[in-house]
DNA sequence: GCATGCAAAATTGTTAACAATCATGTCAGC
DNA sequence: GCTGACATGATTGTTAACAATTTTGCATGC
């Protein structure tokens, strides 16, 4: 099962004068984006250069052009002289990326729903069909990947992709930022969340299509802990299990 | 004079644990910048690693890696194989960036108006100045370079660093796009529609101030020669400066 | 047991050297 | 004069080695 990525950039690996042929780094970029997307890769981890070198047979320059990318992405943080270690999004850090998919995906909706076209549609109903399918199987890795791929194909159809390539990046940080904040019960998107913004889009108004995405993204972002505890006096005694021996002066 | 990344990437040098000196290829990237920016490296110009290392004191891995970053903010194109040029935007991808600054600007603009303050109308009001003043001066440069940090004050008067940073990336393509595509007449923001724009924000209402705003970027798209030429018969003779010798048949 | 100093190990930063690929120039044949 | 083959030079791709920095472990003193 392929990585949001992949489906993405197979598309654009014209780019590099038809060659099919991954480069190295390449190959290494959707190893780790993979790993880092399947949790393997834990927020905060260091990852060390030579160890990983060793590991995909490369040498740490190979290591260090992917974790450029990687960093270029916010899916890691190189911190100088220390290292790379995969990224811990804040809470700010999470509000201002789903505030940010909200400001692109209402304008991509519009555009779809604008747009809209038989062909297009039954492209969607083709997607959906497989997102339920992967729920019925019971598949959760790859609903989940369905689930981000939904939200690029709108993209895809919205026929920009300087937003396309932009929304990519920020569906990879949404993974990240579940895999920090998940609420015990399903954060990730609803499939049937999907089918009403199916029909939202279906309707043909950009205002409807709209507001039914930025639903869909406020309904995603309240299912995690986002809330930043309520600032009061801090209690060392509960903090360090101690308790007090006399009233500090 | 700096450039436009610098007032912004200078917030962000916290992020390597307060250090204030850059590494080298922070400083080769921004010089390197700085050529584009000011055209004096053009659009496909090949840039020769080698040369750039001389150059620069430093081994080809610093420029490489320097490279990379150029890359991802689109300003240059590698080539496997092949080598390292200035980007040349087609046209549609010029439409495409110019769409994709609508999208966000629309929503910065929104945001801006929202939240107007007194403090924030007085930072919008210096930075305007400062823009007069270079036009005054007849300092084109710096009014071009005060020109596209007017929109990048207001991407972070919006307070969201996610869509400040696409934005960012986004006015230096508008830089290089408008060195490819520009037309005898100023093509760059006039001061006058930045003016316009300060008082829809000052309005508080963010239909209006979202409206200006793209009235403002469509004015600057539209100064571009962006139309493609129609489709037509080709015509070999005059393109060769030519005259048939008889009918082909 | 804790704090400090130092050495050793681990790791990152950078370069020079070699391998691989592409671009250019030259020569021979037609 | 044009085309194709080949050699040469230029350049990119990659690695290993060395330099620099950080982290960890150990010994000593209090």
């Amino acid at each position: 099962m392929e990585s949001i990525v992949t489906m993405a950039r197979a598309d654009q690996t014209g780019s590099y004068k038809g060659s099919e042929k991954l480069r190295p780094e390449e190959m290494i970029y959707h190893e780790m984006l993979d790993a880092i997307l399947d949790r393997r890769l834990e927020p905060g981890m260091k990852l060390v250069e030579e160890d990983l070198a060793k590991t995909f047979g490369v040498s740490r320059a190979r290591i260090r052009a992917t974790f450029l990318q990687l960093a270029h992405d916010k899916l890691i943080n190189l911190v100088p002289n220390r290292g790379a270690f995969v990224s811990e999004p804040t809470i700010d850090e999470a509000i201002e990326v789903f505030s940010a998919r909200r400001m692109i995906e209402d304008g991509v909706a519009r555009k779809v729903a604008t747009n809209m076209t038989p062909e297009r549609a039954e492209q969607i109903k083709e997607h959906l069909d497989r997102e339920h399918d992967a729920h019925h199987r019971g598949d959760h890795r790859a609903a989940i990947i369905l689930s981000g791929e939904f939200h690029l194909l709108l993209a895809r159809l919205s026929g920009n992709l300087v937003i396309e390539e932009f929304l990519e990046r920020l569906i990879l940080r949404t993974s990240l930022i579940i895999a920090m904040y998940e609420s015990p019960q399903p954060v990730d998107c609803s499939h049937t969340e999907h089918d009403q913004l199916l029909n939202a889009l279906l309707s043909g108004d950009p205002d409807v299509a709209a507001a039914e995405m930025s639903r869909h993204l406020d309904a995603i972002r309240d299912r995690l802990q986002l809330q930043r505890p309520k600032p009061g006096k801090t209690d060392f005694a509960s903090i360090f299990g101690r308790i007090p021996t006399s009233e500090a002066s």
